[in-house]
RNA sequence: GGCCCGUUCGUCUAAGGGCUAGGACACCACCCUUUCACGGUGGUGAUACGGGUUCGAAUCCCGUACGGGCUACCA
């Protein structure tokens, strides 16, 4: 069988949304799944819009995401350079070869020229009119000016574009491996610009040979690129062969609450876009990530992986080994997908259920450490955490349900206790935290149950102690079942604790 | 406007001609729990519309509607 081949190329122009994470992820499942190689290069040929910090932010995801490539510009391979803006002087040679085919043609047009076209010949009927094959001897190009005024103006170094020629009439048609059979009509297909002035290939001309170049066997990408689909069928075939093209497939877009996610659904809707926070050096906009916002890793490739994929039974929770072993492009639902983040949220919730208390301990101390709560005794964080596990659905909630078992509380919350506070109550505890120094069995049930026998024994019923007992350890109503707590705290801490509350109550 | 893609509960989806259209999230109710959760049981809830083809259509075909994408010397 053939090696498969696959890539990934992110632009370095800003932060790195869902869509963009869920088609590196089947990228790289697809490949692993095939036992092939998975690389990614950058498309950074778009100087205008290139972004200090971005490609080292997109590898900086990945490697949270656990994807990392096989080869890249950070890892090296056999077939780079990797970064587009590398490659410039690769790209003029194939588009020249073009030109020499009669595939593609030169055109001197000006930024001017070309927005008085589109304003001479908009009309209702046609509101974007575009650079083809009904306007292209309209046009100042080596198709309509003479072979010497070409030579002329090609001598004089003006500026000029490559372009491709869309042929008269012809059906291009591909096979998406998600859609089936596509196919367009050239006459409707407008002629692309290939190669810019300033000698930078556009996308269609760099995907096509790059894809060749690094040997892709397979190409996945959004929905969005279907419509140029045709150009590139059209260059692999002038320039390749058809029978090397790689297979495609186009993935279905992820949608938010309003149509197509963007970065301000984010802020608008609480929930994250980003794999990490991403700040816009230019504007210092904070866009927010999954990973901040405390999702784990395994978690969020899941919830990504299922969002338009499944294997086809109800099995919705799936590690990184499962999805590589079950992963099939062909499963692809072909429809939009509307990011839902309760979903999501359910997703990390089971994936912290499941984590074995090793694999959380760093991410839940360094929480507790930023927020205020040193933790001094990793053996206690361990208990602590499997104590809570079941009751966090994002990291940060690890804070909240167990930030006082690190440091006594403060406060209380003196509103749940204070109305039925009374004498015998404040006797109870008085009583109970005497006995509890001389209490050899220190556990959860043994206290439990000589809670409950002094209760009986004060006549008091032991469920209205249980709320003012759990305000005293934790300061509110929050956390796992108090005698566990009392039970982790200790003898010493637990005896201090109701002591010091009793002087507030 | 043109071209392309899409359309099953509110959301993600299963069912690729054949039993009451299944599951998950969310929501509601009950149980468990004298904190908050977890968990358990049950419930509400969908094949966009109109035509065909067929003994039989969510499924195949055509049309309509709606949604999305593209229509740059951006990717």
């Amino acid at each position: 069988m053939k090696k498969v081949r696959v890539r990934f190329a992110p632009s370095p122009t800003g932060g790195l949304h869902l869509g963009g994470v869920r088609t590196v992820l089947y990228n790289y499942l697809f490949a692993k799944h095939h036992g092939g190689d998975f690389i990614v290069r950058i498309e950074d040929t778009d100087q205008s819009r290139y972004v200090e910090g971005a490609e080292e932010y997109i590898f900086n995801c990945l490697k949270w995401a656990g994807l990392e490539p096989d080869e890249s510009p950070l890892h090296g391979g056999s077939y780079g350079p990797y970064r587009q803006s590398e490659r410039k002087e690769i790209y003029r040679q194939y588009a020249e070869q073009l030109v020499k085919d009669g595939h593609a043609y030169y055109a001197f047009d000006t930024t001017e020229e070309l927005e008085k076209m589109r304003h001479d010949f908009k009309t209702e009927q046609n509101p974007s009119p575009q650079y083809d094959r009904s306007l292209r001897m309209k046009m100042r190009n080596s198709l309509s000016l003479s072979p010497a005024e070409v030579k002329d103006l090609l001598t004089k170094d003006t500026r000029h574009v490559i372009r491709i020629k869309m042929p008269d009439q012809e059906t291009v048609s591909f096979t998406d491996m998600i859609r089936g059979e596509i196919s367009f009509d050239t006459l409707l297909v407008d002629d692309k610009v290939l190669l810019k002035a300033d000698g930078m290939p556009t996308y269609h001309l760099a995907v096509v040979v790059d894809d060749h170049l690094m040997q892709i066997t397979h190409a996945f990408r959004g929905e969005e690129w279907l419509p140029s689909a045709p150009v590139h069928v059209l260059l692999w075939k002038y320039l390749f062969g058809l029978k090397s093209m790689p297979q495609w497939a186009h993935l279905p877009l992820i949608l938010g609450p309003n149509g197509k996610l963007s970065k301000r659904d984010g802020a608008k809707y609480g929930f994250p876009v980003f794999a990490m926070n991403w700040t816009d050096p230019k504007t210092n906009d904070l866009t927010e990530g999954f990973k901040e916002k405390g999702f784990l890793p395994e978690a969020f490739i899941n919830l990504l992986a299922l969002l338009g994929w499944n294997d086809g039974t109800e099995q919705e929770i799936f590690s990184k080994k499962e999805l590589i072993e079950k992963f099939s492009i062909e499963r692809v639902h072909s429809g939009g997908a509307k990011f839902d983040y309760e979903k999501a949220k359910w997703f990390n919730h089971e994936w912290i259920k499941q984590s074995g208390v090793a694999s959380l301990e760093s991410g839940v101390k360094t929480l507790l450490t930023e927020k205020g709560f040193p933790v001094a005794d990793d053996a206690m964080l361990d208990k602590v955490i499997e104590l809570v596990k079941d009751r966090c659905t994002l990291l940060p909630d690890f804070v909240q349900h167990s930030s006082f078992f690190f440091k006594t509380p403060e406060e209380y919350d003196l509103a749940a206790v204070k109305p039925k506070w009374n004498e015998e109550k404040k006797n109870f505890f008085l009583a109970y935290s005497e006995k509890l120094r001389s209490t050899a069995e220190w556990n959860a049930i043994a206290l439990e149950n000589s809670f409950k026998e002094l209760a009986t024994e004060k006549n008091i019923k032991p469920g209205e102690l249980q709320l003012p007992f759990r305000i005293m350890l934790v300061g509110g109503k929050f956390g796992p079942p108090v005698f566990n707590i009392a039970e982790l705290l200790g003898a010493d801490e637990t005896i201090i604790r109701i002591e010091k509350a009793l002087l507030s109550f």
